[in-house]
DNA sequence: CCAAAAGTGTTATGAATACACCCATGG
DNA sequence: CCATGGGTGTATTCATAACACTTTTGG
């Protein structure tokens, strides 16, 4: 702590004793203004399938810093709201509110370099979000345009370099998108309902970039309690036998977890 | 962003257009202190074994808020080092330089409601660390003392009450060194160099709070490629064969995972 | 009937469990 | 030689992977 006194308001000491205070008396005389505060973002990793692949919602930024770069959405917490709650609101102005209503939200992990942001000390709150496949987005006033990103188009000489440590924060969504997966029942949020199994096999052969045998994977599926549940009627296909249609079942994990294929 | 203008400097509109600007004049006139911003502090959730039971380091708080209350160790981060640095810095004041050298730290998740601190905004950016068994620390400057609890003895009626919303921080931070022990070989951090099975085997039971079959676990360890390299020379038990030395391997992950048994 | 996709059956392999059994030491 | 914990062998069980096979539709 001494290291870091002048900054530090809960070394009371610095502002008052506070000893001969009652805690009511003490938060009352509170200064919250006399320390050096960062400035706090949420930015989010919206996923969904595009062309049978991975995509990620990115936005195009008009103005500085980072001009005419990629980035992901995102922006400054406000004073009295949540960070999930601040990410809600941001996916809703990019995506719209009814899509933002589906999307399932979960906090990715937080990225503080003191320099990672050119105008002053900014920390980000990463958040990922997976969203059923979507329209574009119409761009908000701060970015010039917002569109879905397949993933494999973001690597090679041609891919474009993103905004700030947004490429780091990115790989590490994508990590956390294809291994939880394995063990959550998440890779439904991707679809709308109802839909059918070979559906889902699609969105984890997409988010893998695998293939997987469908036989098998039907089985897991139908084995791991409550992971889908049975709907009515059948899938029109355009080719072959209609498949039965489910619904998200009531699990949220998986035992035992669907594994990734060894990439060997 | 429309909901959150007022306080929202990545738009860049409401301080200058910035169109006219190059990158670097627009950095240049760029003014951090024109926005409301959070306090934002790291907190640690510091394991070791104690008694052969999983244990956290808590710090009796003596200023207010929360004055004589249990309390995660934790500071304010400071404006010019990163939350890791942060914690790291926190840990070796609370335990000691040495044992913070020898700590694995890692990021756990962020806490953000806006009501959690009763001072003022304060986010935190929670962490855990695992030491080997170490001596109490003692208490730092604005802690009226600190040592470590068996988490055993944070549970029922006689249970202390922790401030903020520690509680939860907690919760979150014993569930996942619970199940990072199953995929990653984190649970080795736990013990000095060199180490027999058995007393990983014992860290294993401490943090799972369950008992082991002795000899599967031995072979688990042994085929689970980097885990463990032997070491030279034998321990020296009070009773008994002697178990073989071993030292941590250079892996991190496993495959297969040691899985908890389960709890039926 | 044929093609194609959905879905089931069957076998082989590999890991986990339970537990019998051997090893190495101190008393 | 006995008690105790370290360590190996082995049979059973269970999940997976591979793939043959059946089902159900449109053309």
């Amino acid at each position: 702590m001494s290291a870091n006194r002048s900054t530090d308001p809960s070394t009371d000491s610095i502002v008052h004793s506070g000893d001969d205070l009652t805690e009511a008396e003490f938060l009352a005389r509170y200064d919250a203004g006399a320390y050096e505060r960062p400035s706090v973002t949420v930015d989010m990793a919206v996923f969904t399938i595009r062309e049978g692949r991975l995509a990620v919602l990115l936005v195009l930024r008009g103005g500085h810093p980072f001009r005419g770069r990629w980035a992901l959405p995102g922006g400054f917490i406000g004073p009295d709201e949540s960070a999930e709650v601040a990410a809600g609101r941001e996916l809703a102005e990019e995506c719209g509110a009814e899509l933002a209503a589906r999307a399932h939200l979960e906090a990715l992990d937080h990225y503080t370099d003191p320099d990672r942001d050119p105008r002053t000390r900014v920390i980000s709150l990463a958040y990922v979000a997976f969203v059923p496949d979507a329209p574009d987005p119409t761009a908000g006033d701060d970015a010039a345009a917002a569109r879905f990103w397949i993933l494999d188009d973001l690597v090679g000489p041609e891919a474009p370099e993103l905004a700030f440590d947004h490429d780091l924060i990115l790989a590490d969504a994508v990590e956390r998108v294809r291994s939880r997966i394995e063990y959550t029942t998440l890779a439904a949020t991707f679809l709308d309902e109802p839909f059918t199994i070979a559906e889902l096999r699609r969105i984890y052969e997409a988010i893998w970039g695998v293939t997987l045998d469908p036989a098998n994977f039907h089985r897991k599926v139908r084995n791991s309690d409550g992971f889908v549940i049975a709907a009515e009627g059948r899938a029109t296909p355009t080719l072959g036998r209609p498949a039965a249609l489910y619904r998200r079942g009531p699990a949220s994990t998986m035992h035992p977890p669907i594994l990734r294929p060894d990439p060997t």
